[in-house]
RNA sequence: GCGCCCUUAGCUCAGUGGUAGAGCGUUUGCUCGACACGCAAAAGGCCGUAGGUUCAAUCCCUACAGGGCGCACCA
């Protein structure tokens, strides 16, 4: 045996190997004979990354999770898919491409066209995406390549069609007039779980509309007032009830108003004045008081995030400016009675950071609160039963159909549903599904495929990103069609992945699979934490403190960079990457190399390892005992998720109790002095611990491990393919 | 505002109702049959603060402080 373990060129050797021989594909272990054919089956998606780049230590992280799901349960003999794929990522992919194109040519996508645009976020999309499968397999993850999926690709699309016409034709989808998340800065719409709300100080302006009109009302956003169609006030307000219903025709700053006073409960009468004006097309919750008490919808405010009001002095101004020109207007004539600086939050597009703009647009919802009868279904809710999506998400977590662990994550789940507004799937990008719709007239028609006939034209718009990706679990394996994928591996049993995705993901995963397959998509999800740089901060391309797998890899073996990242983090908790900590875990590779080549120098003459196993004396099988007692420690703590748990007792045990004691121990019963009889149980006793060490270990860093396998000959396949 | 999490050795973190563990780091020895990416030892902790429950609390409960995170329509 060589000296050390190259990794660098080993591990890619191996991992080739193993494709090779298809040990990731459950089919063909079956037709090995590695598999049972009615072998329970073990099942899982690999969150698929972003194609905007390259993968980080976050990434790598979860593949070494995730892998050790998958061999842990391949090696208990279970039919085992892991599927592979990546996610076109809509938006971010889109205005990476644009910020490239921008600095390369300084022109936009509009410069380009459409068509040109595509095929070159469609380039950077397949690059990316070849990147990433390099850094996927470098980190040994096994994986089902022949299984691979996209989200845009041509399988996923048609599931996506089907998926939308639908809903579409179960009234689920509808095209509303509504306010919505709008991004100046990337010129679409977002939904609200793009929306990241910003601690900023602010300045509250109290002040009246004019000298006639009896209320005095208070905002942050003054601009916006020229849209104002009603005062709100709380019924119960002794101060407010005489005005209640009556209707103000006032000027404002040059621009008249028709001001009718509301009584509505979501007026705080502590806050401000106690009144409200209310803007139906720049607020979120003036819309819905809108909506409750029939008022016009007034929009002042264009896409671009500057004032829209013909004729008027304000038009075409920012609305910061605005803002401050209606200020100071106010105080002019004396109307403005107080400026107080606030905390107040504000919205940003958590991927461009444009200040949202509240807009009345016309876009495509998910309808979370229709009723609509539910038909034969997995989930236990008697067909014919009235339910609405939002009940069938909560359903399915609240029987414990799907667990979610840690469990404080359920609390999470269930305040987002409660707070769920229906959902915006329209987006004014380019890159992603277009939406199946077409129209003619008056006619609208959801189509999987384009109409024949002349006349229609699509939407222009393309779906929410998080669509398809909500579908995830099953158009991976073939739906709409009726597979034997989709009869054997779904529900899939893990969906593994990190917190920050709970409701982006895997709520719109569980709502898409319960309404289309009327099943689960997943038994658990295991949310793992975020990996953070030695400050605690986030990885991320601005603070440039990511860290590419790779260089890791090169440096000190893929096996170390997964167990360091696996080893100290428990369960949802964040973990701290460090250097340090992946050289230290190199370092144990290294120790397995070496008790490997302990073990080959010191095998006795004419060593027979089934006459050795069938003389062993009773000494040395309560040894082997003992470590089979470890090993069922360890399963335990895969089993119950605590894989931090169980790399460390692996790890621990093949170091001190091994090789640190054991081994120690053992030396002088294998000197050449010794009894012949002694000397091949010893060596037995200490080559089938060392066996059963290395299959625990196996999971968590399989390239060293099958690479000693091989060296010492202890069994005849790989060691991937063992029973554990 | 509501909710959640964290606070244990210098650092990063495990852990348990019976006064504590790992890795790294530090110190001291070591060319002892594979391994200096190593071996053998050692130092180092009123387990955030204050109460309570208990025969017994670092672990359970309550409050507080500091740090982090999620959600939210406070105009």
């Amino acid at each position: 045996m060589d000296k050390r373990f190259d990794y660098q060129n080993k591990e890619k050797e191996i991992y080739n190997l193993w494709e090779e021989e298809g040990y990731f594909n459950p089919e063909k272990c079956v037709e090995k004979g590695v598999t049972k054919e009615d072998a329970e089956p073990f099942s899982m998606v690999l969150p698929p990354p972003n194609v905007t780049g390259v993968l980080h230590m976050g990434h790598a992280a979860m593949l070494a999770i995730e892998d050790v799901m998958t061999r842990y349960n391949r090696m208990q003999g279970k039919k085992t898919l892991w599927i592979p794929g990546t996610d076109h990522a809509a938006i971010a992919t889109q205005s990476k491409v644009e910020k490239l194109i921008y600095k390369k040519e300084k022109k936009n996508r509009h410069d380009l066209g459409r068509e040109k645009f595509l095929e070159e976020v469609n380039k950077f999309a397949k690059e990316s995406h070849d990147t990433i499968e390099s850094q996927i397999k470098a980190m040994g993850a096994s994986l089902d390549w022949s299984r691979e999926a996209f989200t845009l690709d041509d399988k996923r699309s048609y599931a996506v069609k089907h998926a939308f016409k639908k809903m579409y034709e179960d009234g689920l989808i509808y095209r509303g007039n509504r306010i919505v998340n709008w991004d100046p800065k990337g010129q679409t719409t977002v939904s609200d779980d793009e929306v990241d709300h910003i601690e900023t100080e602010g300045v509250l302006y109290t002040f009246k509309y004019s000298k006639d009109f009896p209320i005095t009302i208070a905002t942050t956003r003054p601009e916006t007032k020229f849209g104002d169609v009603a005062v709100a006030v709380n019924p119960d307000d002794k101060r407010y009830k005489e005005y209640i219903g009556k209707e103000y025709k006032i000027d404002f700053l040059g621009k008249e108003l028709n001001i009718k006073v509301v009584g509505d409960d979501v007026v705080d009468p502590e806050f401000g004045t106690g009144a409200v004006g209310v803007t139906p097309a720049h607020s979120f919750t003036d819309f819905e008081i809108a909506e409750r008490h029939n008022l016009e919808v007034v929009q002042v405010i264009n896409e671009y995030a500057k004032m829209e009001l013909e004729g008027h002095e304000v038009d075409g101004m920012k609305t910061k400016d605005a803002r401050l020109w209606v200020a100071e207007k106010l105080k002019e004539l004396g109307l403005l009675k107080k400026q107080e600086k606030i905390k107040q939050n504000i919205s940003k597009a958590e991927r461009t950071g444009g200040v949202i703009e509240p807009l009345p647009k016309l876009q495509w919802f998910i309808d979370v609160n229709k009723e609509f009868e539910i038909g034969e279904n997995k989930i236990n809710i008697k067909s014919g039963t009235k339910v609405t999506l939002k009940h069938l998400m909560k359903h399915v977590v609240e029987s414990n159909q799907v667990e979610i662990l840690p469990e404080r994550f359920k609390k999470v789940y269930f305040h987002w549903i409660d707070n769920l507004r229906d959902w915006c799937i329209s987006r004014q990008i380019w890159y992603g599904h277009r939406i199946p719709v077409w129209y003619k007239g008056d006619e609208v028609h959801a189509e999987t495929d384009t109409p024949s006939e002349d006349g229609w034209e699509q939407d222009k718009d393309t779906l929410d990103t998080w669509f398809s990706s909500g579908l995830w679990t099953f158009s991976t394996l073939g739906w709409p069609e009726e597979t034997e994928d989709l009869k054997t591996y779904h529900p899939t049993t893990i969906l593994e992945t990190g917190h920050e995705i709970i409701f982006f993901w895997v709520a719109r995963m569980i709502l898409m699979t319960t309404y289309f397959l009327g099943e689960i998509p997943f038994k658990t999800v295991y949310l793992h934490g975020i990996v953070r740089d030695k400050q605690g901060r986030k990885m991320s391309k601005s603070l440039d403190n990511s860290v590419n797998p790779l260089d890791m890899i090169k440096k000190y073996g893929a096996d170390a960079t997964r167990l360091s990242s696996i080893i100290g983090a428990g369960p949802g908790n964040d973990i701290v990457f460090s250097e340090q900590k992946v050289k230290s875990y190199r370092n144990f590779s290294t120790k397995i190399w070496n008790v490997a080549r302990f073990l080959e120098m010191n095998k006795p003459e004419n060593y027979n390892r089934a006459e050795a196993e069938n003389n062993l004396n009773e000494k040395d099988k309560e040894k082997i005992k003992k470590a089979e007692k470890i090993k069922e420690k360890v399963s335990k703590h895969i089993e119950e998720f605590n894989f931090h748990l169980a790399g460390e007792e692996a790890y621990d045990f093949l170091w001190n109790d091994f090789a640190n004691n054991l081994l120690e121990e053992t030396k002088l019963r294998l000197d050449d002095k010794n009894d012949i009889e002694d000397k091949r149980s010893a060596y037995r006793m200490l080559e089938k611990i060392f066996f059963e060490s290395i299959k625990m270990l196996h999971p968590f860093i399989p390239f060293v491990t099958e690479a000693v396998y091989d060296e010492l000959n202890l069994g005849d396949k790989m060691l991937m393919i063992e029973r554990w």
